[in-house]
DNA sequence: CATGCTCCGCTTTAGACAGCATGTC
DNA sequence: CTAAAGCGGAGCATG
């Protein structure tokens, strides 16, 4: 053990950290469920059990799991830097990235239950792996990817593995944890102390029993030094709220420098900047961000890093900053306690209140921090006293959604996990859903209707899977989505193509219609001789969306026409993309031809600028440039130096000339 | 007559995981 | 079942 706490740099054991210890977080047969705060040392706690295996236990292996990408390679940089000088190889294995070697020299894989779930599908050696961390466990009650994770566990359950479930704060951990054959670990305690209050008419009303007059609820925290994070219920709201503010003046000049700086790579990221770059820019400026999906990746580690490092002063966000990543700050405000979903008006569930408020307070920095919930009136102060004092919301089993059990069925009869329709059943009884619902009938017809289409649709017979359901269940596609795509492959041109991509569940939310392009669309669409009348106007939106992205349309033309944000853009890209890998491969199979537009859809242009856009630095517009003066290949760049100097600028050029091992001027091969 | 303003009613509303081989028994 | 901001058109006042 003190090994152990050698090697994590611990010096002193927090109380969670104490009474894991005394519960047995080292017995490596012992599952554990721990729900503490935020903050108070829940990932010290995993990795006192991931170190357990992996350092006094040569060849044993571990594997963390995230709920999101970002966190993913959050974790896996911090691990790397804390491990690899003690010989722990940390591996980042998700979607879009893959350690280049061979996953079986690693350690400790950092990874998400999908990208878990689909290495398990192609095989991935298990045996060695003796230690599973869950993060945010709680997911598993999540409507749309709860039930992968619930699968994922209810097979860890089985295998020779201690699994450590990290989760918030929920209404029935004794649910969860017996269900994992897991001690349970509850706690309050957390390292800064979290002060919990409700504003009202210019009021704070504090738990504690203070009240004070307080006349702006976010300078008043800049002034005294602090960070503040405001939750808002829609994107506009956030933007606006985040262009209304002004905090010029409590900005020291050096600060006014920095943000300037930022305000400026954040123009840069796109040319011309988009709409919502400009918008960015100028409430940066002020030391005020926001934070939604429209943003890029490269937006938001701009705005996170400026925010950690105390350059922002605010930041006004949607639910993207409400879990996972860590962006302690010294006030979270919710700013609205209703928000809308598919069932009207709702109040924001009390778990993910507590999880918003429970990142105040940064450690070694705030004396506390301040969880403030805004009541608009009578109805609404009652509910943030309930949402501050009570517990959360159970959490229940959502493994009855149809197309993660399409998938899930389809993946365990490919693995031969079940080997027939008793084996199946008895792993339906071992989920959590079983274990909470008891009655089974309406799991099991759903799950006898699933096994007919999937026989229905030959992706398997007699609970054996054919190559083909083998391939979709490899390509982690729903099999509903692979129906679609068997259906249509008589692909007729790349608009018809993209529009069956667009069919495909992994493509939804579709963009919206909005009641005044509804017109125009459906005409548009019915002089296309390919489509059949009642084909769907999203669908059609979407693809057509797609399409002018591979045809090369600015960027900031394409997120006028369909009112898009640049970070939708690049999400509906990537997952066309996949799907377009998949609807190629699928045809492969089937012995059909079908256009492929993976690259064109990875690069934003046609056909004969890829050779171009393989080179690094040149992106679809340099590439047009080029290729409009002649230059089509990597040989016409080595060969005509001075023109693409001309073309694309010096520096850039001479970036470009680097990267092709030329030296710029000199025209010689290395 | 062009422009500007107010009022009213209609429309809209969060987020983000997954592929990437092949050959042999 | 439950809201509210924002946009745009209509209608009116003003120069």
């Amino acid at each position: 053990m003190d090994e152990i706490l050698k090697f994590l740099g611990i010096k002193e054991l927090r109380p969670p950290q104490k009474k894991a210890l005394e519960l047995g977080i080292l017995d490596k047969k012992k599952n554990f469920l721990i729900s503490i705060p935020t903050g108070a040392g829940k990932t010290v706690i995993a990795e006192m059990a991931l170190i357990n295996h992996l350092l006094l236990d040569k060849g044993k292996k571990g594997v963390y799991i995230v709920p999101l990408k970002a966190l993913a390679s959050e974790k896996y940089e911090e691990f790397k830097k804390k491990y690899e000088k003690f010989g722990v190889r940390v591996a980042l294995s998700i979607g879009d990235y893959d350690e280049d070697e061979d996953l079986e020299n690693y350690d400790l894989i950092i990874t998400t239950a999908e990208k878990f779930d689909s290495l398990w599908r192609h095989g991935i050696k298990l045996s060695d792996i003796s230690v599973v961390v869950v993060d945010e466990i709680h997911v598993i009650g999540d409507s749309e990817r709860g039930g992968t994770l619930e699968v994922l566990l209810t097979k860890l359950k089985e295998l020779d593995v201690q699994i450590i479930g990290l989760s918030a704060t929920i209404g029935n951990p004794e649910e969860l944890s017996e269900w994992l054959n897991a001690e349970l670990l509850l706690d309050n305690w957390r390292p800064v102390e979290l002060r919990k209050g409700i504003y009202r008419e210019g009021v704070i009303e504090y738990l504690d029993g203070e009240v004070k007059e307080c006349q702006d609820i976010v300078k008043e925290v800049v002034k005294d030094n602090g960070s503040v994070i405001i939750f808002c219920p829609t994107k506009k709201k956030a933007e606006n709220r985040a262009l209304s503010l002004d905090l010029s003046d409590l900005l020291k000049k050096s600060e006014k420098r920095k943000l300037e700086e930022i305000s400026e790579e954040l123009l840069s990221l796109f040319d011309p900047p988009t709409e919502l770059c400009k918008k960015l820019a100028s409430c940066v400026r002020k030391g005020i961000a926001f934070h939604h999906s429209g943003l890029t990746y490269e937006h938001r580690k701009i705005i996170e890093k400026a925010f950690r490092e105390r350059i922002l002063k605010v930041i006004c966000s949607t639910t993207t900053l409400a879990f996972g990543l860590n962006l302690p700050c010294r006030r979270v405000i919710i700013s609205e306690l209703k928000r809308y979903t598919r069932r009207g008006l709702t109040y924001i569930p009390i778990m993910e209140v507590q999880q918003c408020i429970g990142r105040a307070g940064r450690p070694g920095l705030d004396e506390y921090g301040e969880g403030i919930l805004v009541a608009k009136d009578e109805r609404d102060y009652l509910r943030a006293l309930q949402c501050l004092t009570q517990k959360p919301e159970p959490i229940y089993s959502k493994l009855s959604n149809d197309s993660v059990l399409r998938t899930q069925i389809l993946g365990l009869i490919a693995t031969r996990y079940v080997l027939d329709e008793y084996d199946l059943e008895e792993f339906i009884k071992n989920t959590f859903y079983a274990y909470q619902y008891k009655n089974l009938d309406e799991i099991k017809k759903k799950i006898k209707e699933i096994i007919e289409f999937l026989e229905d649709c030959n992706f398997i017979k007699n609970f054996e899977v054919t190559p083909l359901g083998k391939k979709v269940s490899n390509l982690y596609l729903d099999p509903l989505s692979a129906k679609i795509m068997i259906d249509n492959i008589e692909v007729k041109d790349d608009l018809h193509l993209l529009y069956i991509l667009c069919k495909c569940i992994e493509m939804k939310p579709l963009l919206r219609v909005y009641r005044k392009e509804e017109e125009e669309l459906a005409e548009e669409l019915l002089n296309y001789e390919i489509f059949i009348s009642y084909e769907n106007l999203e669908e059609f939106k979407t693809a057509k969306m797609l399409y002018d992205w591979i045809n090369e349309v600015p960027e900031d033309e394409i997120l006028k026409t369909y009112k898009v944000e640049p970070g939708i853009l690049r999400y509906k890209v990537e997952v066309a993309k996949w799907l377009s890998y998949s609807l190629k491969e699928i045809a492969k199979i089937l012995n059909k031809e079908v256009p492929n537009l993976e690259l064109r859809l990875e690069y934003g242009a046609k056909e004969e600028l890829l050779e171009l856009l393989k080179i690094k630095y040149i992106g679809r517009v340099r590439a047009r440039k080029l290729y409009s003066a002649g230059i089509r290949n990597r040989e016409d760049i080595i060969k005509n130096p001075k023109k693409v100097a001309n073309i694309l600028g010096e520096k850039i050029s001479k970036k470009i000339f680097e990267e092709l091992g030329v030296r710029y001027g000199q025209q010689r091969l290395i």
